[in-house]
DNA sequence: GCCGCTCATGCGACACTGTCGCATCAAGCT
DNA sequence: AGCTTGATGCGACAGTGTCGCATGAGCGGC
């Protein structure tokens, strides 16, 4: 199952002309065996628990080159750093600036937003870059 | 005209129990006569074109500072730097992915967005603290 | 199964943004 | 004018991400 995820996404990369070592087959591993939201830095621990040779930059060259395939996204939830997770799992962020709870919101809550936006501005939003700041349930 | 939103605001700092200095008060001229939208560094260098002794680390304190008060707001447009306006001028920020241009749009866009998001999920967003990503009229 | 081309890697250095501790200074109250 | 306390300048540091370079390895072709 993530067997077969793990190789369509390796696939994509040869496929484009890339190569599969074992440090890129390590991190995507690591992406798919880590709930979303992690940090590049964090995926370079857990890949450098397997292959301590593995370096950082090997990492944000790797995580580059799969959301230029498309098949990684990242986002910002807050202030430094950013978090990355799987394309297939397109969502919006709800970060609460008061205890940092992240909550997941699918696309549709802002296809109404976008509409506005695009025929006041005739600007086309992309979202899911940027998390939406404000206060959770608990917090307000 | 200018000059009473200046004292103003060096009023504002005084009776919260704050000093004003010859960096404050060149941080907040700078301020005022920037157009919208100014790094930390920015600031920097245009308080330092008047008063070359003012450090990095002090426009940094007096931005805090100044935020605290509520007298400014910053915000992140992109990647690196965020970017700082005077409170007053509140309002949400669309940046074009392909060429860097910032659409301003007034915070009741989305005020549907807001409520949505509050009846499902009793999240009130925070709007204004992160940029919303897209393509402009032009780059679509 | 080997060769060679080219991409990926490890490494260190660097850039950028922001924070902190500390000794010193000066704003503003009295 | 003196004193208290907040602000400053300075340098060091941390976190995040990028780059150049020499070396190593994937994979397509034979």
């Amino acid at each position: 199952m993530t067997d077969t995820r793990l190789e369509r996404i390796l696939g994509l990369l040869r496929a484009e002309g890339g190569r599969v070592t074992s440090a890129r087959r390590a991190l995507v591993e690591a992406l798919l065996a880590a709930d979303a939201h992690v940090t590049a830095e964090d995926l370079a621990v857990r890949v450098q628990a397997v292959h301590p040779e593995v370096h950082r930059s090997t990492v944000y060259r790797t995580l580059d080159a799969l959301e230029g395939l498309g098949v990684v996204v990242h986002s910002h939830l807050g202030h430094g750093g950013g978090v990355y997770h799987l394309a297939d799992e397109r969502h919006q962020h709800l970060v609460c600036e008061q205890c940092g709870a992240v909550v997941e919101v699918p696309d549709d809550v802002f296809a109404p937003l976008a509409r506005t936006v695009r025929r006041r501005y005739r600007f086309t939003i992309e979202p899911g870059h940027f998390a939406l700041v404000g206060r959770c349930a608990e917090c307000s």
